[in-house]
DNA sequence: TGGAGGAAATGACATTTGTCACTTTACCTG
DNA sequence: CAGGTAAAGTGACAAATGTCATTTCCTCCA
């Protein structure tokens, strides 16, 4: 018997699900041992029930569904979570695939979500067709680079980025409506900060280090 | 119903499979439609028998499940391919994601094997997890760049590297035991050909194109 | 032998770039 | 209002960069 976990801040969505899963027939039974409808619930039920599949919505007030998996995560290494969310968003299967979900799905195919748990329950992990054809520029991508730590500020951000479009100083003034001097004494700034020495390799960092 | 093509070398594999699939009985009735054992026959069964989810393995004399693969899904975009291997080979995974398989399954955990094509027949795509695992490290495979198409030879290709390593002129005339002069002309003549115009633009063009 | 041709070097030049000291402007806050 | 402060600007300067014409050096081969 596969114990069934849902979080679902849409009740119409969950009773849905627990009908789908519990009246599947396929081979081990699957019983939908609690329904929650939002993260925190979702930590709480997860530790306590110890289910062995967790579905679980990304998008919920409070606690989000992430958040939620992360600190379930952190206590139950092996926990299975599946994602099912109503979006193809990035970020959020970005981030699903760095919290280690072992499945993230689209409502609008969830007929078969009842395999989906009994693959996962198996070891496998399921995406929707949509998310692996994103998967290569996903992964691609670095997380954040964090400009906190240069204490590198909101226009010398921007600046960076342009730099790293290889505009001269002028066209970079031009974009910005700043003078080409002042663009000038930023570059110098940014490059103090970095401890760099000139534009080509504040370009060089910005490629290695923020935008991979 | 869902209609099954089985590719393996190994009939022991394939009967295993066979008998596993036939006899499970979760929901829809899955049939092995054919069980054939080389790649070319996989390529005639899939085309004349159009089944629903095709299980093939990789390593097989002759045309191997991946240029099999190929082949069908030159005719049939959206035949459902499942490779099930025994080895969990880097080179495999990419080529099976580049291809676009629905599925890579390793032999040893494939118990589950009858939800994969049921998860598979809906429209999701199943991995094994270790697959998983190793997908950051594959996608970020980088084809190496082809030169050719803009006549930059060996040493324009080493310069191109240094520059965006962030040296400067002098510098790399010294890394590359040339006069500072003659790199300046190597510069030149190199920003013409890729019609860039300075090195910051060259560091941001090799970051982009060749290194990605 | 000699000359055709390519790689490397040189020197001159205009631009761009990075740095620095300093001024101007704008916006708060006591 | 005075004064402080942060952002923006200016001017000057040395260094680095990219371009070009020309020269030197070397190798190949007819």
């Amino acid at each position: 018997m596969i114990k069934v976990l849902i979080v679902d801040d849409d009740p119409l969505v969950s009773d849905a699900l627990k009908i789908i899963l519990e009246n599947d027939a396929d081979g081990d039974e699957i019983n939908v041992a609690s329904v929650v409808t939002n993260g925190a619930d979702a930590v709480r039920a997860a530790l306590s029930d110890d289910p062995d599949v967790i579905l679980m919505d990304i998008r919920m007030d409070g606690m989000n569904g992430l958040e939620a998996a992360e600190t379930i995560l952190s206590v139950r290494k092996d926990a299975k979570i599946i994602f099912l969310t109503t979006f193809l968003d990035d970020e959020y299967i970005n981030k699903a695939l760095g919290v280690g979900a072992k499945g993230y799905i689209l409502k609008q195919d969830c007929a078969g979500i009842a395999s989906c748990v009994r693959a996962v329950m198996r070891g496998q992990i399921v995406f929707a067709g949509k998310v692996v054809e994103k998967l290569p520029e996903l992964l691609n991508r670095k997380e954040h680079f964090d400009y906190s730590e240069f204490d590198i500020n909101g226009k010398e951000q921007e600046l960076i980025e342009l730099v790293a479009q290889g505009l001269s100083n002028k066209e970079i003034a031009s974009r910005m409506f700043l003078s080409e001097g002042t663009v000038r004494n930023m570059m110098s700034r940014i490059l103090e900060k970095l401890d760099l020495r000139d534009r080509t390799q504040l370009a060089c960092f910005y490629y290695q280090k923020i935008k991979p």
